[in-house]
DNA sequence: TAATTCGCTAGACCGA
DNA sequence: TCGGTCTAGCGAA
């Protein structure tokens, strides 16, 4: 057969098991649609290492694993490693778990990297960017990233309505009702409701199986790449399998025309479907929640929709779904609800699917994976490929044991300097970009390169003493070397082709991309189960940090600045009369032509007015400010205002006390707010919206030392028979009825609007949330219940 | 299946 | 009943 050369975008890698054993299989989309291509020439494998290593080979070549497993091919690897290859994944499997005891073995490596994560690595395949192969038939003969150009993946979100007669669906009992679908081309209904004949958007067939059949279908009409679901690792796609199996016919997926299996992870279930990506993009909100890319409390689609696009999408209940469903009524309400779901689904994965995209280019993971990951895991990823590419040996995760005795021994971190409390004028904040990233850049540190031992790298020690090499360039501080160069080219195009450029939404993607990962480093040093895993690295890097922020400080007090503040990465320095902001900048020059490598120091803004409280103890409070730049935008951190777990009338409150004193200088107006606030609770009249109180169940609540209100709430609310368990979010208000703040806590839910403690609302949230900043300027607690007082002398100096 | 440490504050809990 | 201590959650960086 002819070879042929095919160029296109890499869509998804997995493995079939054959007669001849586990073989690749590449899904690559090329011309419109998706080819799929076998690798029979890589075999899964992983290193051992061996005192004498051809002894060892011969050995392992003889031996047998479980039931009849055995190597298949065992040759001489990189550092003078075995490497040892199988015909399929499950004889590996065998193998891993009793190789080390043969006599001549004295480890094994890279045994629990999964095949076609593997693969990936390998080849340094870049998924959902673009491949270049060389093919015969089917079958790949090379293969190898590239630069591809207008070929681009179809996206496409679905949902189910599913009925649930007075109880929970069972996909044993219970039928899809409606299954919604947008793409690209547009809205569909598909059902098997007779009375929604002729509505809009809707396809009407003959039954829950034709329904069925006719969704398979339309996803292959459409040619889908990414099918976004939102919680369909949990619900549509286990729900639709189950029903399938009920009903006697088999799932079929394009492209690969197959079902698929539901992974159960401890905790977590995932549905991979082959070759089509399954973006749930529940599960990529909570990834980008850990990123800090979104910031999410709820992800309920009605709470996520509101949050991230501000429209109110209706929520119709599992009851009433039931309702319309069997009276008839209301159906072409249902459908549009079920519509506008895959509709903001599909707008959610479109928003955020060029950065995971980006990630799954640099990780080189799919987009299925990445979009599922942990920051560790990213890290990972990225250093299995770099190790892969050195020729490295990748290190083997942690034993518990070996974990449990990191996670005893914590290392010291940051350097937080109590703040100077009080009201204070013309103030500039500098920080350090990305601190930690650039002080291991610039120190070289890696864990290779601990203690090297040469004359000439010995200036190169940390203040808590750890030396590095300075002539070999660390492996993990190159690679982040790496990554921060490229991400400053990508800044600065960005900054020439402005945010409104062209490609600046794919420039902006990318430079974020880098930033998750470079920002992600010093943590996964420190993480117990990291196979990177230094102490010593990642206690000199706050070490360092720590000796960097306080010479800021040092430096700004004697240079004339008042150093009000720092925390881990940054200074706040009170501009005194005389000084300008030209003397700012002069200084912040001064520092960066001190700094090593590639640190760098900015000056982040200058602000009119801010603002630092007295804790109980009469100490300063740190991680609690308020600032306001010139052009009056607040800045409020650490404040309850940014807390979820106090009352929106207590954060509203503090906050417009807060402008009232910033932006307008105003205390007495502040005093006026405080009144209102308290004025209205006690006559009743606050609604019951402004009251509610979040708080995360972090446990089983069985598992509760101590009772808290939000702990209070969820039990009297599962004797209700609701069901809360740990990650439930407990929205609470404390009512009337009750002796202890938790008797009275009750799920909100449950509260009529009224039923509230007044004198809870007034003690323990309004004037807890602004007494701490109005006695900054003289006023007490009776100043703002009682009436009177006026304006202090002093307050603005 | 899980990135790190530092810090604040509430409300329950417990013993005097 | 009071006051100190502990549990728990969340935020900053």
């Amino acid at each position: 057969m002819e070879e042929k050369r095919v160029k296109g975008l890499l869509l998804d890698a997995d493995y079939e098991e054959k007669v001849n054993g586990s073989v690749i299989r590449l899904f690559v989309k090329s011309g419109g649609k998706v080819l799929i291509f076998h690798d029979p020439s890589f075999y899964p494998y992983f290193h051992v290492k061996a005192e004498d290593p051809k002894k060892a080979a011969a050995e392992i070549s003889k031996a047998v694993f479980g039931e009849g497993s055995k190597a298949f091919r065992v040759s001489e690897a990189k550092n003078d490693l075995l490497k040892v290859e199988f015909k399929n994944v499950s004889e590996l499997k065998d193998a891993r778990k009793e190789i080390r005891s043969l006599p001549t073995v004295f480890a094994a490596f890279e045994y629990d990297v999964p095949f076609s994560k593997r693969y990936l690595i390998d080849k340094q395949l870049e998924p959902t960017f673009g491949i270049e192969l060389a093919v015969e038939g089917d079958e790949i003969k090379e293969v190898k990233a590239a630069k591809v150009q207008g070929e681009e993946f179809n996206f496409a979100a679905f949902d189910i309505e599913t009925l649930s007669p007075g109880r929970f669906s069972d996909a044993k009992r219970d039928p899809v009702l409606m299954i919604s679908f947008v793409s690209a081309k547009g809205e569909k209904l598909l059902t098997y409701n007779g009375k929604l004949q002729g509505a809009k958007n809707v396809e009407v067939f003959e039954s829950e199986e034709k329904t069925l059949r006719a969704f398979f279908k339309l996803l292959a009409q459409e040619k889908i790449d990414v099918l976004a679901t939102y919680n369909g690792d949990r619900f549509d796609l286990p729900y639709i399998k189950e029903r399938c199996k009920t009903l006697g016919i088999k799932p079929k997926f394009y492209p690969a025309n197959e079902s698929f299996s539901v992974k159960k992870g401890g905790r977590d279930t995932h549905v991979r479907l082959h070759g089509m990506q399954h973006l749930d993009v529940y599960q990529m909100l909570r990834f980008l929640n850990r990123f800090g890319v979104v910031n999410l409390i709820k992800f309920d689609l009605e709470s996520v929709a509101f949050s991230l696009f501000g429209n109110e999408k209706e929520k119709i209940r599992a009851e009433e779904i039931n309702e319309i469903w069997e009276k008839g009524e209301g159906l072409e309400r249902l459908a549009e609800y079920c519509i506008a779901d895959s509709s903001v689904t599909l707008k959610i994965a479109m928003q955020y699917a060029p950065l995971i995209m980006e990630l799954s280019k640099l990780v080189k993971q799919t987009l299925f994976e990445t979009s599922r990951s942990s920051a560790s895991l990213l890290i990972e990823y990225l250093l299995m490929n770099k190790a892969f590419l050195e020729g490295k040996v990748v290190p083997n995760r942690p034993t518990d044991e070996e974990t449990s005795q990191r996670i005893m021994q914590s290392f010291v971190g940051g350097y937080v300097k109590e703040p100077t409390p009080g009201l204070h004028e013309n103030l500039a904040v500098l920080d350090f970009s990305s601190l930690h990233p650039s002080i291991m850049i610039s120190h070289n540190i890696s864990p290779e390169n601990l203690n090297c031992g040469h004359r000439e790298c010995r200036e190169n020690v940390s203040p808590n003493n750890q030396q590095f090499c300075t002539k070999e360039e660390g492996f993990l501080s190159g690679i982040l070397k790496n990554l921060f160069e490229t991400r400053m080219d990508l800044k600065k195009k960005l900054k020439e082709i402005g945010k409104q450029g062209e490609g600046a939404l794919l420039l902006n993607a990318r430079q974020q991309a880098l930033k998750i990962l470079m920002n992600s480093f010093y943590g996964y040093l420190g993480y117990a189960r990291s196979r990177w895993f230094s102490r010593e690295c990642a206690s000199a890097v706050t070490a360092w940090s720590r000796q960097y922020v306080k010479g800021v400080i040092d430096k700004a007090e004697k240079s004339g600045f008042n150093a009000l503040y720092g925390d881990t990465d940054s200074a706040f320095l009170q501009i005194p009369e005389g000084k300008s902001d030209e003397d700012v900048k002069k200084f912040v020059e001064e520092i960066n032509a001190s700094l090593p490598g590639v640190m760098n120091l900015e000056l982040e803004g200058f602000f009119k007015r801010g603002i630092f409280v007295t804790k109980e103890s009469g100490e300063g409070a740190k991680k609690k400010y308020a600032l306001i730049d010139r052009q009056n935008n607040l800045k409020i951190v650490g404040f309850e205002y940014v807390r979820r777990d106090w009352s929106n009338i207590a954060k509203e409150t503090q906050r417009n006390v807060i402008t009232a004193i910033l932006e307008e200088g105003n205390p007495d107006k502040a005093v006026e707010i405080v009144r209102d606030a308290i004025k209205n609770l006690k006559g009743g009249k606050t609604p019951k919206r402004e009251l509610v109180v979040l708080t995360i169940l972090k446990r089983p609540l069985n598992k509760y030392d101590s009772i808290g209100p939000h702990v209070a709430a969820a039990q009297k609310a599962v004797q209700r028979g609701k069901e809360l368990g740990t990650g439930s979010v407990i929205s609470y208000v404390i009512t009337k009825r009750g002796k202890s703040i938790s008797d009275k806590a009750m799920l909100e839910e449950y509260v009529e609007e009224g039923n509230y403690d007044s004198d809870y609302y007034i003690s323990h949230q309004v004037i807890p949330a602004v007494i701490k900043i109005m006695r900054e300027l003289g006023y007490s607690k009776e100043d703002l219940i009682q009436g009177g007082k006026q304006s202090k002398l002093g307050a603005f100096g």
